[in-house]
DNA sequence: CTGGGGTCCT
DNA sequence: AGGACCC
């Protein structure tokens, strides 16, 4: 949790609480940060709902071997849960309609357009994705810009709904912060729906942790602000400190062993009190985390770290039955790597021994092993999201001999999972204005081919009774992936100030923000004192997107 | 009958 | 390489 520049630290009363408030620089103007957390409703769910209208009345679920991971609100109002296994679910709703979700590739493709889609908004200074579904959006900058309209002529109205009202003040400067914040959320939510027709939550707060916790206060398809002086309301309507975000299973465990049960247990401890279990920091983040203190910035989500694919099934007993699961892999996997345009640097095999499992006791253990790969064995991947047989078979057998380390083939094993990911892609010298030109290329490159099979049409080899998938209801109708480009955005709210007098608006909209970031850093500013020198690659690339006078 | 992903830290 | 966390 290390501050940049770019971290305005706690809100105001944030501050008062923090230890070391000199190490977290106050906020320039005095005023909090605003965070916004877009959560889209049901995904996965309203992702097949999209890619299959007739859906959309029914009520449905999306499932996963047995689990139906998420059911749409047509279920819920029928008293469906929104989640739980298909045995149970089947059995006590036998109308509910379930579609195979373990191919998570539409998912992903949705994701990615909901990153872009919000990224592509000028107030947005940061995004950063949480999973799939949720993007925290830090729209500080804007909203300090834009608040010094006379509150008399602006009366800033709120947008959605307010999180216990009572004390809401127009012309407290705070007040007015969330208000621009929740203006700004509703025209996310808004652009969400007419690009990629998904509906989302939103909340709005002074912090990651808040944003989040008062978003879930109105779903579906609605939003919520919460004042910062209704922060401990809302905390108590929370059932246990596993409810905080980053408060996970373990922590918790140990929670309980010190005799922390409620979050107003862990509110009124000491970081002495926490001392056994905790260090020093992590006490005091806990503690501050419980009282809906949460100094940590929104970080920009870059491209990913990391790409793997895992398949579960009932078991795998010899060394031939997990060739034949890991190429499965490996061939979906080639295909996420082809997209990706990256060539990775390492590879990694994940497995599941249940002999392993019960002999040493544990619910679950997943076990790893990486190794280096020789550049060239991959490269064929830049242009053709098939390998040449040759380099196939090899990386089959780096992923075999990686296996080898983990089982011993002449003893009894039982794998009920198998995993293959690649990460340690080469850098890609930070997001620079040229770096993104040549990234668009290569996506429109990329999109002009169609995938020589669609790979969700894949059936994994060998399946069993029990892992056999559900008869795919939804062969074909896939409207993303039959665009040769993702249709142009329209022009985004933003301000006209926020935009140089010489660029096309649209085509500045739909630029990442660290480039216009970039870009402005280089606009010629009176007051501008410390200009960085523009390179002529940015010079001529700059001239490319800019409006011909 | 707990999925198929991700992130960062140790 | 594993473990914590998130969805």
């Amino acid at each position: 949790m290390s501050d940049d520049e770019t971290d305005w630290g706690a809100s105001l009363s944030e501050l008062s609480a923090v230890g070391h408030a000199p190490l977290i620089p106050p906020p320039p103007s005095g005023l909090p940060r605003v965070i916004i957390h877009i959560d889209l409703d049901c995904f996965y769910a309203q992702v097949e709902m999209v890619r299959q209208p007739a859906l959309r009345s029914q009520p449905m679920g999306v499932r996963q071997k047995q689990m139906v991971i998420t059911t749409n609100y047509t279920a819920r109002a029928r008293g469906i849960p929104k989640s739980g296994s298909v045995q149970a679910l089947t059995q006590a709703y036998p109308e509910l309609i379930l579609v195979n979700g373990e191919d998570l590739y539409e998912y992903r493709r949705f994701s990615q357009r909901i990153f872009e889609v919000v990224s592509s908004m000028t107030f947005a200074h940061a995004v950063e994705r949480l999973g799939m579904d949720e993007n925290f959006i830090d729209v500080t900058p804007w909203v300090h810009a834009h608040l010094s309209a006379p509150a008399e002529i602006d009366p800033s109205p709120v947008q959605g709904h307010v999180f216990q009202a009572a004390s809401w003040d127009k012309s407290d400067p705070v007040h007015r912060c969330l208000a621009l914040g929740s203006v700004l959320a509703q025209r996310i939510r808004t652009r969400i729906r007419e690009e990629l027709g998904l509906t989302s939550a939103a909340g709005i707060a002074v912090n990651k942790t808040l944003a989040k916790l008062v978003g879930g206060c109105h779903k579906p398809d609605d939003q919520t602000l919460l004042l910062p002086d209704q922060t401990l309301a809302l905390l108590q309507t929370l059932p246990s400190p596993r409810s905080i975000p980053g408060i996970g299973s373990a922590t918790h465990a140990s929670l309980l062993e010190l005799g922390i049960d409620t979050l107003a247990d862990l509110q009124a401890a000491q970081v002495s009190n926490l001392a056994e279990m905790f260090d020093r920091e992590t006490a005091e983040r806990l503690i501050q985390l419980s009282q809906g203190i949460d100094p940590s910035p929104v970080k920009t989500s870059g491209r990913p770290q990391s790409i793997g694919l895992e398949d579960r099934f009932k078991v795998i007993t010899t060394r031939d039955e997990s060739k034949t699961k890991l190429k499965w892999l490996w061939g979906r996997l080639a295909q996420l790597i082809y997209e990706d345009g990256r060539i990775p640097r390492v590879i990694r095999v994940t497995a599941r021994d249940q002999i392993k499992e019960r002999a040493q006791g544990r619910r679950w253990l997943k076990e790893s092993r990486q190794t280096q790969i020789a550049g060239h064995i991959l490269t064929g991947l830049k242009t053709n999201p098939d390998l040449p047989q040759r380099e196939e078979s090899q990386v089959v057998d780096i992923c075999l001999s990686l296996l080898d380390k983990m089982v011993n083939h002449s003893a009894p094993y039982q794998l009920t999972l198998l995993g293959i990911g690649v990460s340690d892609f080469p850098p890609e010298t930070a997001n620079t204005i040229q770096n993104y030109f040549v990234a668009g290329a290569k996506e429109t490159r990329n999109e002009k081919r169609q995938p020589k099979r669609s790979h969700a049409a894949m059936t994994p080899p060998n399946e069993e009774a029990m892992c056999q998938p559900t008869p795919d209801i939804d062969e074909a109708i896939r409207p993303c992936s039959k665009k040769v480009k993702p249709a142009p955005l329209a022009i985004p709210v933003c301000d006209v100030s926020d935009i140089p007098h010489d660029w096309d608006p649209e085509v500045w909209a739909n630029l990442p923000m660290d480039i216009r970031t970039e870009l402005l850093a280089s606009q010629p500013i009176q007051s501008r004192t410390n200009v960085k020198p523009l390179n002529k690659k940015t010079k001529s690339i700059a001239s490319y997107f800019q409006k011909k006078s």
